[in-house]
DNA sequence: ATGGCTACTCCTAGTAGA
Protein backbone atom coordinates (compact mmCIF):
# COMPACT_ATOMS: atom_id res chain seq x y z
CA UNK A 1 0.00 0.00 0.00
CA UNK A 2 1.06 3.49 -1.37
CA UNK A 3 0.13 6.55 1.10
CA UNK A 4 0.20 10.06 -1.08
CA UNK A 5 -0.92 12.76 0.58
CA UNK A 6 -1.60 16.56 -0.73
CA UNK A 7 -1.18 19.79 1.68
CA UNK A 8 -1.29 23.04 1.07
CA UNK A 9 1.06 24.28 4.28
CA UNK A 10 0.80 28.06 4.10
CA UNK A 11 4.43 28.29 4.46
CA UNK A 12 6.54 25.47 5.44
CA UNK A 13 8.45 27.73 8.42
CA UNK A 14 5.59 28.81 10.25
CA UNK A 15 3.82 25.35 9.60
CA UNK A 16 6.96 23.33 10.74
CA UNK A 17 5.99 22.09 14.12
CA UNK A 18 2.66 21.09 12.87
CA UNK A 19 4.15 19.53 10.09
CA UNK A 20 6.28 17.33 11.93
CA UNK A 21 3.86 16.40 14.22
CA UNK A 22 1.70 15.17 11.26
CA UNK A 23 4.31 13.42 9.21
CA UNK A 24 5.60 11.43 12.23
CA UNK A 25 1.77 9.99 13.05
CA UNK A 26 0.28 9.83 8.98
CA UNK A 27 3.82 8.64 7.85
CA UNK A 28 2.70 9.55 4.39
CA UNK A 29 5.10 7.70 1.71
CA UNK A 30 4.67 11.11 -0.54
CA UNK A 31 3.78 14.44 0.75
CA UNK A 32 3.02 17.20 -2.41
CA UNK A 33 3.19 20.54 -0.38
CA UNK A 34 2.21 23.93 -1.67
CA UNK A 35 2.79 27.61 -0.72
CA UNK A 36 6.00 27.19 0.91
CA UNK A 37 6.69 30.34 0.67
CA UNK A 38 10.50 30.08 1.01
CA UNK A 39 13.54 29.67 -1.32
CA UNK A 40 15.43 26.60 -1.94
CA UNK A 41 18.16 27.43 0.69
CA UNK A 42 16.49 28.38 3.13
CA UNK A 43 13.74 24.99 3.26
CA UNK A 44 13.51 23.48 6.60
CA UNK A 45 15.46 20.24 5.25
CA UNK A 46 17.10 18.29 8.41
CA UNK A 47 13.72 18.46 10.26
CA UNK A 48 11.60 16.63 7.84
CA UNK A 49 14.87 14.45 6.91
CA UNK A 50 15.38 13.74 10.38
CA UNK A 51 12.00 11.67 10.28
CA UNK A 52 12.76 9.39 7.26
CA UNK A 53 12.02 12.08 3.94
CA UNK A 54 14.14 13.08 0.98
CA UNK A 55 12.97 16.50 -0.04
CA UNK A 56 13.01 17.70 -3.61
CA UNK A 57 11.87 21.85 -3.52
CA UNK A 58 10.79 24.33 -6.34
CA UNK A 59 10.40 27.63 -3.95
CA UNK A 60 10.83 31.85 -4.12
CA UNK A 61 10.29 34.25 -1.58
CA UNK A 62 7.38 35.23 0.09
CA UNK A 63 5.03 33.49 -2.18
CA UNK A 64 4.42 30.10 -3.90
CA UNK A 65 6.44 27.66 -3.90
CA UNK A 66 5.86 23.71 -3.73
CA UNK A 67 8.16 20.55 -2.68
CA UNK A 68 7.55 16.86 -2.47
CA UNK A 69 8.62 15.12 0.64
CA UNK A 70 9.10 10.94 0.19
CA UNK A 71 10.09 8.58 2.13
CA UNK A 72 10.89 6.32 -1.02
CA UNK A 73 12.90 7.30 -4.24
CA UNK A 74 11.89 9.42 -6.31
CA UNK A 75 13.21 9.53 -9.91
CA UNK A 76 12.86 12.42 -13.28
CA UNK A 77 11.91 15.65 -11.09
CA UNK A 78 10.97 18.52 -13.29
CA UNK A 79 9.82 21.85 -11.81
CA UNK A 80 7.61 24.43 -13.14
CA UNK A 81 5.37 24.03 -16.94
CA UNK A 82 7.77 23.81 -20.14
CA UNK A 83 6.70 26.93 -21.11
CA UNK A 84 7.48 28.97 -17.77
CA UNK A 85 10.08 31.69 -18.06
CA UNK A 86 13.08 31.25 -16.46
CA UNK A 87 11.03 33.91 -13.80
CA UNK A 88 8.17 32.43 -13.27
CA UNK A 89 5.95 31.84 -10.24
CA UNK A 90 7.34 28.36 -8.38
CA UNK A 91 4.21 26.60 -8.63
CA UNK A 92 4.10 22.89 -10.04
CA UNK A 93 6.53 20.12 -9.32
CA UNK A 94 6.68 16.50 -10.73
CA UNK A 95 8.57 13.05 -9.93
CA UNK A 96 7.71 9.32 -10.56
CA UNK A 97 7.32 7.21 -7.78
CA UNK A 98 6.97 3.95 -8.09
CA UNK A 99 5.82 3.75 -11.89
CA UNK A 100 3.12 6.68 -10.67
CA UNK A 101 3.85 10.17 -12.64
CA UNK A 102 2.82 12.49 -9.89
CA UNK A 103 2.04 15.99 -10.54
CA UNK A 104 1.87 18.57 -7.88
CA UNK A 105 0.35 21.74 -8.49
CA UNK A 106 -0.18 25.31 -6.35
CA UNK A 107 -2.75 26.36 -9.08
CA UNK A 108 -3.04 30.60 -8.95
CA UNK A 109 -5.65 32.03 -6.84
CA UNK A 110 -7.03 34.65 -9.23
CA UNK A 111 -7.11 37.51 -6.50
CA UNK A 112 -10.49 38.68 -8.31
CA UNK A 113 -12.74 38.36 -10.87
CA UNK A 114 -11.90 40.33 -13.86
CA UNK A 115 -8.41 41.30 -13.51
CA UNK A 116 -4.97 40.25 -14.71
CA UNK A 117 -4.65 37.81 -12.38
CA UNK A 118 -8.16 36.10 -12.94
CA UNK A 119 -6.71 35.37 -16.41
CA UNK A 120 -3.66 34.28 -15.36
CA UNK A 121 -5.12 31.48 -13.54
CA UNK A 122 -7.41 30.40 -16.46
CA UNK A 123 -4.69 30.32 -18.37
CA UNK A 124 -2.34 28.47 -16.30
CA UNK A 125 -5.06 26.05 -16.22
CA UNK A 126 -4.81 25.57 -20.26
CA UNK A 127 -0.89 25.62 -19.68
CA UNK A 128 -1.45 22.65 -17.31
CA UNK A 129 -3.44 20.48 -19.53
CA UNK A 130 -1.70 21.21 -22.35
CA UNK A 131 1.56 19.91 -20.48
CA UNK A 132 -0.38 17.10 -19.88
CA UNK A 133 -1.39 16.05 -22.97
CA UNK A 134 2.35 16.63 -24.58
CA UNK A 135 3.78 14.60 -22.08
CA UNK A 136 1.56 11.91 -20.67
CA UNK A 137 -1.06 9.50 -21.81
CA UNK A 138 -4.35 8.91 -19.46
CA UNK A 139 -3.66 5.23 -19.77
CA UNK A 140 -0.69 5.83 -17.88
CA UNK A 141 -1.08 5.77 -13.79
CA UNK A 142 -0.61 9.22 -13.32
CA UNK A 143 -1.95 11.59 -10.10
CA UNK A 144 -2.48 15.06 -10.19
CA UNK A 145 -2.83 16.60 -6.73
CA UNK A 146 -2.40 19.93 -5.18
CA UNK A 147 -4.28 23.02 -4.35
CA UNK A 148 -6.43 23.74 -7.54
CA UNK A 149 -7.87 27.39 -6.02
CA UNK A 150 -11.79 26.16 -7.14
CA UNK A 151 -14.41 23.92 -5.80
CA UNK A 152 -15.42 21.80 -8.54
CA UNK A 153 -19.81 21.35 -7.63
CA UNK A 154 -22.08 22.72 -5.50
CA UNK A 155 -21.32 19.42 -3.23
CA UNK A 156 -18.03 20.95 -2.94
CA UNK A 157 -19.04 23.92 -1.15
CA UNK A 158 -21.14 24.95 2.18
CA UNK A 159 -23.78 27.17 0.94
CA UNK A 160 -23.82 26.80 -3.26
CA UNK A 161 -25.99 30.04 -3.26
CA UNK A 162 -24.12 32.40 -1.90
CA UNK A 163 -20.71 31.11 -3.38
CA UNK A 164 -21.60 31.11 -7.27
CA UNK A 165 -20.40 33.09 -9.47
CA UNK A 166 -17.13 34.34 -7.27
CA UNK A 167 -13.55 33.70 -6.82
CA UNK A 168 -13.19 29.50 -6.17
CA UNK A 169 -16.76 29.04 -7.85
CA UNK A 170 -16.50 30.59 -10.69
CA UNK A 171 -17.97 29.11 -14.07
CA UNK A 172 -14.99 30.19 -16.11
CA UNK A 173 -13.33 28.13 -13.43
CA UNK A 174 -15.11 25.29 -13.84
CA UNK A 175 -14.53 25.80 -17.49
CA UNK A 176 -10.74 25.52 -17.00
CA UNK A 177 -11.16 22.05 -14.79
CA UNK A 178 -13.33 20.68 -16.97
CA UNK A 179 -10.53 20.02 -19.85
CA UNK A 180 -8.82 18.01 -17.09
CA UNK A 181 -11.83 15.64 -16.11
CA UNK A 182 -12.17 15.44 -20.39
CA UNK A 183 -8.60 14.20 -21.14
CA UNK A 184 -9.08 11.39 -18.50
CA UNK A 185 -8.87 12.35 -15.19
CA UNK A 186 -11.20 11.54 -12.39
CA UNK A 187 -11.46 13.36 -8.93
CA UNK A 188 -10.45 10.77 -6.85
CA UNK A 189 -12.12 11.84 -3.19
CA UNK A 190 -15.50 12.16 -5.09
CA UNK A 191 -15.50 8.89 -7.00
CA UNK A 192 -15.23 7.39 -3.44
CA UNK A 193 -17.88 9.45 -1.80
CA UNK A 194 -20.23 10.56 -3.76
CA UNK A 195 -22.36 12.07 -0.96
CA UNK A 196 -20.12 13.77 1.15
CA UNK A 197 -19.96 17.32 2.25
CA UNK A 198 -16.17 17.54 3.29
CA UNK A 199 -14.26 20.45 2.64
CA UNK A 200 -10.21 21.09 2.74
CA UNK A 201 -10.08 24.89 2.87
CA UNK A 202 -11.79 27.11 5.47
CA UNK A 203 -10.76 30.70 6.11
CA UNK A 204 -8.85 31.65 8.87
CA UNK A 205 -11.42 34.72 9.50
CA UNK A 206 -15.07 34.29 11.11
CA UNK A 207 -14.69 31.63 12.85
CA UNK A 208 -15.04 29.91 9.47
CA UNK A 209 -13.82 26.52 10.42
CA UNK A 210 -16.04 25.62 13.35
CA UNK A 211 -19.30 27.17 11.81
CA UNK A 212 -18.45 24.77 8.53
CA UNK A 213 -18.18 27.23 6.04
CA UNK A 214 -15.44 25.57 3.59
CA UNK A 215 -14.95 24.52 0.20
CA UNK A 216 -13.36 21.54 -1.32
CA UNK A 217 -10.26 22.94 -3.60
CA UNK A 218 -7.38 20.25 -2.91
CA UNK A 219 -8.03 17.62 -5.30
CA UNK A 220 -6.62 14.41 -5.64
CA UNK A 221 -7.11 13.51 -9.85
CA UNK A 222 -6.23 10.08 -11.35
CA UNK A 223 -5.84 8.41 -14.55
CA UNK A 224 -8.66 5.58 -14.42
CA UNK A 225 -5.65 2.86 -14.26
CA UNK A 226 -4.50 4.56 -10.41
CA UNK A 227 -8.20 5.49 -9.58
CA UNK A 228 -8.65 1.65 -9.75
CA UNK A 229 -5.81 0.99 -7.18
CA UNK A 230 -7.32 3.69 -4.87
CA UNK A 231 -8.48 2.10 -1.75
CA UNK A 232 -9.57 5.68 0.15
CA UNK A 233 -9.03 8.77 0.20
CA UNK A 234 -9.75 10.56 2.87
CA UNK A 235 -9.67 14.58 4.52
CA UNK A 236 -7.66 14.95 7.48
CA UNK A 237 -9.66 18.03 9.25
CA UNK A 238 -8.05 17.33 12.65
CA UNK A 239 -5.24 18.72 11.08
CA UNK A 240 -7.50 22.21 10.80
CA UNK A 241 -7.68 22.31 14.65
CA UNK A 242 -5.59 23.69 17.28
CA UNK A 243 -2.25 25.79 17.41
CA UNK A 244 -1.19 28.06 14.67
CA UNK A 245 -2.91 25.11 11.56
CA UNK A 246 -2.68 25.62 7.94
CA UNK A 247 -6.00 27.27 6.55
CA UNK A 248 -5.68 23.98 4.04
CA UNK A 249 -5.97 20.65 5.85
CA UNK A 250 -4.25 17.77 4.18
CA UNK A 251 -5.72 15.30 1.91
CA UNK A 252 -4.65 11.78 2.02
CA UNK A 253 -5.01 8.73 -0.92
CA UNK A 254 -4.54 5.19 -0.04
CA UNK A 255 -3.57 3.28 -3.09
CA UNK A 256 -2.94 -0.63 -3.81
C1' DA B 1 -19.39 36.30 4.33
C1' DT B 2 -16.51 41.72 0.59
C1' DG B 3 -13.99 40.20 5.77
C1' DG B 4 -13.94 39.16 11.54
C1' DC B 5 -7.14 36.12 10.13
C1' DT B 6 -2.48 34.84 8.91
C1' DA B 7 2.15 35.20 6.95
C1' DC B 8 5.15 37.51 4.38
C1' DT B 9 8.66 41.62 3.88
C1' DC B 10 14.98 45.85 2.68
C1' DC B 11 9.20 44.48 8.74
C1' DT B 12 5.60 47.74 12.95
C1' DA B 13 2.13 48.97 7.21
C1' DG B 14 1.17 47.18 3.00
C1' DT B 15 0.33 43.06 0.16
C1' DA B 16 -1.65 38.72 -0.82
C1' DG B 17 -4.04 34.79 0.11
C1' DA B 18 -8.80 32.17 -0.69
Amino acid sequence: MLKIATWNVNSVRARLPRLEAWLGHERPDLLCMQESKVTDELFPRETLEALGYRLDVFGQKTYNGVALAARKPVSDIVRGLPDDSPDAERRLISATLEGIRIVNVYVPNGTALGTPRFTFKLEWFARLREMLAATASPDDPLLLCGDFNVAPEDRDVHDPEKWRGRLLFHPAEHAALRPLFEWGLIDAFRALHPEARQFTWWDYRAGAFHRGWGLRIDLMLMTPSLAARCREVRIDREARKGEKPSDHAPVIAEID
